[in-house]
DNA sequence: AATGAATGAGGATTCATTCAT
DNA sequence: AATGAATGAATCCTCATTCAT
């Protein structure tokens, strides 16, 4: 039944009701109490669910087999990342919109998401830092600001629709952040 | 009567009760409403007052004297703006968090003001384009991309409290949009 | 429920507060929104409800056996009306007090019942003066008058209580009506 | 500043707020109540004006030089009583709208207005009778029916507009009174 | 497993009224 | 005489949650 998450992608967590849940569900008010203890656990499962499917679609784009480097697995995770939420606005929303005003639990619950998904990219950052192909920066920092990036990038892209492609912006972001502003002399 | 934005950040738009603003505010439940005509009004207009507050301050950052080029004013600009939010996290949450939870009418004004946000950075990228120190890119994606950049990291900050200070995360994010990870030969 | 239908005869549409409603319901405040989505709403159910039950009313008086003729189906009818409303005095209240001053929707409501009861002494004069025991006159203004009667005085006898039977008042007002005030000579 | 009475007779009692009486008169919020103690008192000095106002017009249409005896004078006072209220319809929804469901004490006040016209229409049914150019009929129930009668039909003519004039519902309902609806034999 | 009637705390909003000016 | 900012009681309605069936 968690495929009633698109209610709360839809209306928000507030707007939405228990009744809307279990409308869309095809069930009655009471019987998702059955299933979840409360409103916040549904919200709570859905959350965790989320991230289980978002790391399981990186993981797969990062391994499948590509141009060989920093700049093509980077480029992967990138587009693969925007691709994951392009493909399911709901879970931006989700993610993006909604756990941030939910209260302590649920930014804590969040925190942990985004905390896991820095690691991922602070390792991969480290082992090309290694590789001589990136730069020597705090690799926790990098970590970091390219998380923020890609997150706030996917975000906007649910209101401003472009005709940008994800594979579009992914690239672009790549080479900025490889190669950055500043023209190359030479 | 606008300081009682306070409310609103810490408690969230949900949470936070009219009572419990009239009271930080030294009056009566109903005396909320003589100034704004509801809950809603209160917040649309405490967005607008904040997003004047930034905007000057950012105009303000980017005018004074320092060192010329582009460089330096980016950084001016990045810091500017990333103290901004330190220095008043309510108006953080009110825009980053909130906001985005509203429903459409929030969502229209919050767009708004980050159209406005992004059109000043593409001016900017503009001109330091035509003066060859910028790379030639898209620069609305230019833009786009360093507004994301910028606010996420802003709304990052409010929760990692890692002790880095503003510039340092200024200096950071502007040496890595300018020159990128990829280590430069010669 | 509809029988918490006193409560709006004794205190008042507006003086009634869903509360009272429930309290004489032997319900819970929220309960009284499982069967009606608001206060309006409930009372406009209760004026459906009552204009059924005059109408039964009524076709059972005079579908009644009793003497032929005009007079005494005239008769029958108009002391069933005045019966029924005496028997219910808190439908008199929400039919002639409240709903008239309860905006348009209600107005319109009342409007359409005041019309089909128009409607049905229309076709009793018009039936009577055929068969010539009316005297020719427009058979809608009579229709009119004679409801614009009955109804006041339904609504009369609810505050002054004289002693008069509904049997007097009908016998009256049929002979009244019938012959005027005016001395018949001969 | 009676001239206010417009605001209740077009928005209704409830529905009208201190600041819609206070606007229309052209004061301010708080002025209202330089004038009058509370919003009851206003409406109840409204009420005492219109009754003195119909007194007057009625006294007046009655001693107007007409054709002499009861019919004359009967359907002087009738169409003038008609005419009063559609001139004025917003003492109609005055007194026979708002002043029904406002409660005891100007349930009080608007029966004992009532009780005065009936009154006079007892004194006119007297004379009459006396003079033998009504029928014995106990006067005051004669009395009470006309009041009736008259009320109701001015409140309806409100809300059905049919074209018919005062004069025409004034000789329509006399003669239905004086001869009523049964053919008269010779 | 599922239902849906019943609950009642909670909150936004209105508006008559007061009072310092 | 007049103002209008301030008050706060009052009330409708929502909705998460429970529970008997």
């Amino acid at each position: 039944m968690a495929a009633a998450k698109e209610v709360f992608a839809r209306k928000g967590f507030h707007a939405a009701t228990i009744a809307d849940v279990a409308k869309q569900a095809g069930l009655a008010y009471g019987s998702v109490y059955w299933y979840f203890d409360s409103k916040e656990d549904l919200f709570h499962a859905l959350m965790a669910v989320e991230e289980q499917a978002l790391r399981s679609h990186l993981a797969a784009a990062v391994d499948a087999p590509g141009g060989d480097g920093v700049e093509a697995s980077f480029r992967a995770a990138v587009q693969a990342t925007l691709e994951f939420f392009e493909a399911d606005k709901a879970t931006v929303k989700l993610l993006f919109r909604d756990a941030y005003a939910l209260g302590d639990r649920f930014e804590k619950h969040l925190g942990g998401i985004y905390e896991r998904f820095i690691d991922d990219i602070e390792t991969f950052i480290v082992v090309a830092q290694r590789r001589g192909e990136v730069v020597a920066a705090p690799p926790r920092m990098v970590a970091y600001t390219l998380a923020a990036l890609i997150g706030q990038l996917a975000h906007r892209r649910l209101s401003t629709d472009d005709g940008v492609t994800a594979a579009e912006v992914a690239d672009f972001v790549v080479s900025l952040i490889l190669d950055g502003l500043r023209p190359r002399r030479g």
